[in-house]
DNA sequence: GACCTTGTGTTGTCAAGTCAACAGGGACAG
DNA sequence: CTGTCCCTGTTGACTTGACAACACAAGGTC
């Protein structure tokens, strides 16, 4: 608990210099979560657009497929946990997918408790977007050092855990998103 | 252009260990973006169902309360560009405040071009979001330093920077988001 | 003053994601 | 074997924000 020691809300307001009739409120570039908020909104639209454009797939399919790559097999209840979104939009997903013969179910798996892989098609796409998005993120990480970037997500993942604590405290169902590797 | 030096690709690739039929893919605890992306998403929503609770407004809401708190006199455009969201977004959020009592036009201002504020109502809203919004953030950034803080605030600003000129070099409408404070 | 241009705000439509309710299969106790 | 419980996945209703098209006032030019 260091952070009421070192943390004084002071830190993240915004005190309206001339006055008039402006309140004390929430800055908008010294408050992390403020930031955060803006970057990713920006960043998903900014992506959703040239994937859909390129691609004919938005952000969140792109999403499933990354998820079908790394897990094969896997689920919905176990996507939607992983990537942190409801399993509904998974669903839905995994169907948009299905038709568009990026996806399918594995042979031996019932309605009940699917497990879904990429097609040949879908492992293809899959890769042709992989450099496009590695290339995007090198762009919008230009200017920061190696060390920088390790930072940065380490600063994400403590974020997340924050994250977690808190809406474990809020529900009884623990619901905190799963994350490996 | 340090970036292309520093950052291979191989920093964010996801490796598959004992192979099977996983693809090389994003490694999720080392991407930013993906980090970002997760990060973001499950603060808003969240916030939002926290707020739409206790308050009975949502996480659009609030941040337009912050909006009139810090420039009162703003209009839907400048504001939709200041906070990085659509103007028609705005102007609903604008609406939802003024029928709830808690915003409303200036006396001078024309349809055409609305100049908004609080009501002494909303400002008071304001006030004790502000407390319970503090108090969030403090839990979320629990175990950071204070040098830790500012330099996450730094990475969110520089990443939103480079977000900013890669929309730029997309589009030629120069839609960049403002960022004042 | 008439015209054009520009910027602002509103509205219709659509896509995406959430919540809640439900269907259906497995596992397990008896 | 059977009933119960739990977990998974699907669907419908709803909310939110994005995009695009439009209406409209303001300002400048001739």
């Amino acid at each position: 608990m260091t952070s009421d020691l070192d943390l004084p809300d002071d830190l993240f307001l915004f005190h309206p210099g001339d006055a008039e009739d402006a309140r004390r409120t929430l800055s908008f570039r010294r408050t992390p979560t403020v930031l955060l908020t803006f970057a990713a909104n920006r960043f998903t639209r900014l992506a959703s657009r040239e994937y859909q454009a390129r691609f004919g797939i938005g952000a969140m399919d792109w999403r499933m497929l990354v998820m079908l790559a790394r897990e094969p097999g896997t689920g919905v209840n176990h996507a939607a946990r992983t990537i942190g979104i409801d399993k509904a939009a998974v669903s839905r997903s995994l169907r948009r997918l299905a038709d568009l013969g990026l996806a399918r179910l594995d042979d031996g798996s019932t309605a009940a408790r699917g497990a879904w892989r990429l097609t040949g098609q879908g492992a293809a796409l899959h890769d042709r977007i992989l450099d496009v998005a590695l290339d995007r993120q090198s762009k919008l990480l230009d200017g920061f050092t190696r060390a920088e970037v390790s930072a940065f997500a380490d600063y994400l993942r403590r974020f997340l855990g924050n994250l977690d604590d808190m809406a474990a405290d809020g529900t009884t169902q623990t619901n905190a998103t799963q994350r490996s590797d």
